[in-house]
DNA sequence: AGGCAGGATGATATCGATAACAAGTTGGAA
DNA sequence: TTCCAACTTGTTATCGATATCATCCTGCCT
């Protein structure tokens, strides 16, 4: 930067405000100076800037799986919302551990940054007291955790889940079977699950019929060995409810592959609302959530609470919406 | 850090020298002062730390869309490779735009990154002088550019593309479709396209027969859409080459809407290998690519070259694999 | 005893920007 | 004419760690 001044004829001061838009510089200093960056090929260090600033321009984001459509259009929707805004994402994946993500947090703590999205509330205790201590605004997505740190993002995926058991209950099916994991690595979907199953017993259809598979991230397999499991236990199944699309998918096409009609012969389901729900055939009944949304939301929370940071409002908690999309897969009419 | 070592009793050049495992502290005090760190909650601040040390700890990462898991694959490809080395991993995508490409390895060169990791070889001229003269190495993946900036771990499209063809030619196909778009944006997408058509017109097959679609991100709508016209104007195709195996899919999926039998009616491939394509029904015929190795292999290089930074062993080119895989999407025996 | 290698620790300057305050200029109001 | 506001620019200290060199100690060899 001295060498910018020097050329230029200016202190270093006058050049580092150039680089900012708010700060006092006459037009033609500015000019002059931005051409002096170009001609040196000069490109500003921010991690000299953020030093003396404390201002680091760093948001923190840990998603479980970076692989997972999903997730990844949240972190989207958060790099959308923090354009122009002169933060950058720090993007980590937690792999569904609580454990890598205490270690993904001291990492990214160690850069300061000034906020930190997570996904879920099930964080470890000395995960819970760094992210205390570092005194930045944190949001938690995608659930509604018991226990909020701070603000919350999100929705609560036992009540979409039960949302759609009830809809699926008034279309006429009574026998309700569910295919996800159990681990408590997936809160969502332990979630999920537990709104699956208490709906299905609210609404005096018998215990639910629940088949795990193995740890997340969740695969397209997974679905169609469950759904084989679960049919050869329960025969008699009318609809199969999913903790994914993906597993649904997979579901569905097990099906197919062993020649029996979705949703003729069975119905099923899936959560999330992937590309791949509407596009396949038959098309897949799901829950839209509103992935990309939660992301915005989450960034513009913590955009809020940089910019008032003198009055803490509390913690406060955004619920994103979802609904259920009906589609071919569980169609009565039973075509496919 | 001061705090900790009056705490502890010794200077903060010790306690820096702590968090190195290299650095000559003796046992005893580094327990003492690990147990400071943790009774005050102290974490390491990384950013005052590489100004010093001129090392900033990260590498930049370029991909056209987080969304596509091929390219995810990557990413954590690269995260893996990084991990226990000190370094982390800064994330962006360019949404297939050289422009955006060139804003985003700006707003990196601001951090210092130690390593640049690009997708495709064709980037802007700024783009390629800010590299130039950032003086680190670069790595670009997923193709072979004709005038690498540094170092390349990819593989030729084109040939991969040709690959193909050859392969579904030699079990008979003679009528091959195109679907796949024709930007500029999606350099990859016009290396297989070109492969597919030159190597149609080698084997004496005629013009290909190529449709295009909208600019990218491929989605598997386009797709569907993109088959419809191809068989429109071309109803005797027998097999449809496409770009991706989401168009593929997607292409699939809207013949078994009308009616058609894949592969009995029309052939289907794609290109990726995604988790989709051997779970579908039926199982797509596809290119599978290494992607999580080629982002291993690119953080490799990297890391290679700054550890050997003395002696710069040239623009190094590693060729990763591919491969056809058939399945039941071209089985001439034409089940499904 | 003297000397020296080698391990452990401390003191000081420094990385490259920005915060905070100081100071010079200009132009218009009193 | 005088003075002050508003704008522009400069000076100095500082952010929190690390590089580098200096220092101190211990123990062993000659």
């Amino acid at each position: 930067m001295a060498e910018v001044a020097k050329y230029v004829g200016v202190s270093a001061m006058t050049v580092s405000r150039a680089f900012r838009q708010d700060a006092s510089v006459s037009e033609e200093t500015r000019k002059r100076i931005m051409e002096a960056v170009d001609a040196l090929g000069y490109v500003l260090d921010l991690s000299a800037g953020s030093l003396s600033s404390r201002r680091s321009g760093f948001i923190a984001a840990l998603v479980p799986s970076i692989n997972n459509s999903n997730f990844s259009d949240t972190a989207r929707g958060i790099t959308d919302a923090l354009e122009n805004t002169g933060l950058q994402l720090l993007l980590g994946y937690t792999d569904y551990s609580a454990e890598k993500e205490e270690k993904l947090i001291e990492a990214m703590l160690r850069r300061r940054p000034e906020g930190v999205i997570l996904t879920g509330g099930s964080h470890t205790d000395r995960a819970r007291r760094m992210l205390d201590k570092a005194g930045i605004p944190v949001v938690e997505t995608w659930e509604l955790p018991e226990e909020p740190i701070n603000h919350v993002v999100g929705f609560s995926n036992s009540e979409a889940m039960s949302l759609l058991v009830r809809t699926l209950a008034s279309q006429g099916y009574r026998k309700f079977g569910y295919i996800g994991g159990t681990t408590a690595r997936d809160t969502r979907g332990s979630q999920r699950r537990s709104g699956f199953l208490k709906t299905v017993e609210e609404l005096g259809l018998g215990p639910g019929r629940a088949i795990s598979f193995g740890v997340p991230p969740i695969t397209m397999e997974q679905g169609g060995q469950a759904i084989v499991s679960l049919l050869e236990r329960w025969p008699d199944t009318e609809v199969v409810l999913c903790v994914s699309d993906l597993s649904a998918f997979g579901a569905i096409m097990e099906c197919k592959r062993r020649g029996m009609s979705v949703p003729g012969d069975i119905a099923v389901a899936g959560f999330g609302d992937y590309e791949i729900s509407s596009i396949c055939h038959p098309s897949i009944t799901t829950i839209n959530v509103d992935c990309y949304g939660i992301g915005r939301q989450a960034a513009a929370r913590l955009l809020d609470a940089l910019q008032g940071s003198g009055e803490a409002t509390g913690d406060e908690i955004t619920l994103t919406g979802y609904r259920v999309v009906l589609r071919e897969s569980t169609d009565r009419s039973g075509a496919s």
